[in-house]
RNA sequence: GGCCCCAUCGUCUAAUGGAUAGGACAUCACUCUUUCAAGGUGAAGGCACGGGUUCGACUCCCGUUGGGGCCA
């Protein structure tokens, strides 16, 4: 059975392009029938905070990915890679090394890429006395020669010269595993099938197979995806903006539109349909349809998704997503989205085609809650006398009006007009203006009914 | 510095040796219309370059260029 695994590392939000890798993950084991195992790589302790945690969690269920197993934490598995560690020490494989980070790093500085095993050639006696004078250690995995060569679901064959690759570090100096023994070691125990991950991490996979042989071990398929790249084609990251998952939540992005975009960021279903819900998804997903070129983050297409996805929404359903937005701006009370739910249903759908993003509704229909909205000030000055008397005369009608709706504001409007001998946008424009503030919005017959009889009335005369 | 990966419209992509190189977003025009959107119709826009291989290359091989990534 396909067994695939997310597996972020606690230090930040969880971004968008650690999300699609997950989505690929998570698609691929679920067309799969497979098994999701989510795993926290929090091995580098001080690095990694419950905050990050919860924030990669509330992510991945805000967008729809669920997970057969875990989360597991690295930091809770000591014992496990200690195990291994010992199986390693026996392979005769690894080695002590002495030399600190300030001396690595000041080597490297002198051109010295490559760690030159200084520390392998010490003879045992020096290293007992050294490691029994409590100095400080790392351990060491000897690299052997010769060409490592496996099969990249993605790539083809992928190749590498075991000499080109220092003999890296697997145990730190405080004993916690590194990235590339924490990963093999979990990837084994939890029986991964397929580890699809990002394509930076190709350069780790050969020191991955030579754990893997060393420790006897078969290894597991390797998949590596295209990275995410800002508009100026470099890896997407906090310069280029938004890039945690629930910072777009924020925004007002929905998560099946996230979902959505994100997926087709270097996965095409083929055919035309581009609009696919994660079932379709599920449904359709094959790694052989993963490009490999590293594809650009296109905010405008996903501007555009996520107003597609709000007009296919229902008015009620939309309405409930937009509720914390309101709430939040202090338009409404929590109690009145009660009193006020036919009212609110015909704003939201006024406004839905205008939207983007949920936020947008907030902009847009200001001046239909509250009094003191922004007004064009360019705008108003279309506004001139002869308009003001035309205002103040259809106030007048509109006062003797029992009822108060669109389809009669209509009516008495156009009768105006044409006793004016006037053309209908002479005065709609100008009237919009002195009602909302704005050349734009929905249509003004709509809006006069979102403002009712009173305020419509008292705006024309003010 | 070394190694690795990648290359189709501005962007996301389809094409898997033989179509006028298809679609989506964005752009522009027209249309609808009380404005702005949304919708409809249409336009413009691409195979990075140079060599091969082949009867025939977007497609295969080599190189160049460009972009990206990893070693800290």
């Amino acid at each position: 059975m396909v067994c695939v695994r997310f597996a972020p590392s606690p230090t930040g939000h969880l971004h968008v392009g650690g999300v699609r890798t997950a989505l690929f993950n998570w698609l691929f084991a679920r067309n799969q029938k497979g098994k999701f195992i989510l795993r926290i790589e929090d091995t580098d302790i001080k690095r990694s905070e419950r905050d990050w945690i919860d924030n990669i969690i509330e992510g991945l269920s805000w967008i729809g990915i669920d997970w057969d197993e875990g989360p597991y934490y690295q930091s809770e598995r000591r014992a496990i890679y200690d195990r291994y560690f010992e199986k390693l020490k026996r392979t005769g494989r690894i080695y002590p090394c002495f030399c600190t980070p300030e001396e690595l790093k000041r080597r490297r500085e002198a051109g010295m890429f490559l760690y030159d095993r200084r520390c392998y050639r010490l003879s045992e006696d020096e290293v007992e006395e050294r490691i029994k004078a409590g100095e400080p250690h790392v351990y060491r995995f000897l690299m052997p020669e010769g060409e490592i060569v496996f099969e990249d679901l993605i790539h083809g064959e992928l190749r590498k010269e075991g000499k080109e690759i220092e003999d890296f570090v697997v145990v730190r100096s405080d004993g916690t595993p590194t990235y590339n023994f924490a990963c093999v070691v979990d990837d084994h125990e939890m029986g991964i099938t397929h580890v699809i991950r990002a394509h930076e991490h190709i350069a780790n996979t050969p020191k991955q197979l030579v754990l893997y042989h060393a420790l006897g071990l078969d290894p597991p398929r390797f998949v590596h995806i295209p990275l995410i790249l800002g508009p100026d084609k470099k890896k997407l990251s906090k310069r280029h903006g938004a890039v945690s998952l629930l910072d777009y939540r924020k925004e007002g992005y929905l998560p099946e539109a996230m979902a959505n975009f994100l997926a087709l960021l270097g996965w095409t279903p083929g055919g035309n349909q581009e609009i696919l819900s994660l079932d379709e998804m599920i449904e359709r997903f094959s790694l052989s349809r993963v490009h490999r070129a590293d594809a650009v983050f296109d905010i405008q297409k996903l501007d555009w998704m996520n107003g597609y996805y709000i007009r296919q929404l229902s008015d009620d359903d939309l309405l409930n997503r937009l509720r914390p937005f309101i709430l939040a701006a202090g338009y409404l009370k929590e109690e009145e989205f009660e009193t006020e739910k036919g009212w609110l249903l015909r704003a939201v759908r006024a406004y839905k085609p205008r939207m983007k993003r949920l936020t947008d509704f907030i902009h847009l229909s200001v001046y239909i809650f509250k009094d003191d909205y922004p007004v064009d000030r360019d705008a108003l000055r279309l506004i001139d006398e002869t308009a003001r008397k035309r205002f103040n005369m259809l106030a007048d009608r509109y006062e003797l009006l029992e009822r108060f709706d669109r389809k009669v504001a209509e009516e008495v409007f156009r009768s105006l007009i044409k006793e004016l001998g006037i053309k209908t946008k002479e005065l709609i424009h100008p009237v919009r203006i002195q009602l909302t503030g704005r050349t734009e919005g929905p249509g003004l017959f709509e809006i006069m009914e979102l403002l009712g009889k009173e305020r419509t009335i008292g705006r024309l005369r003010h």
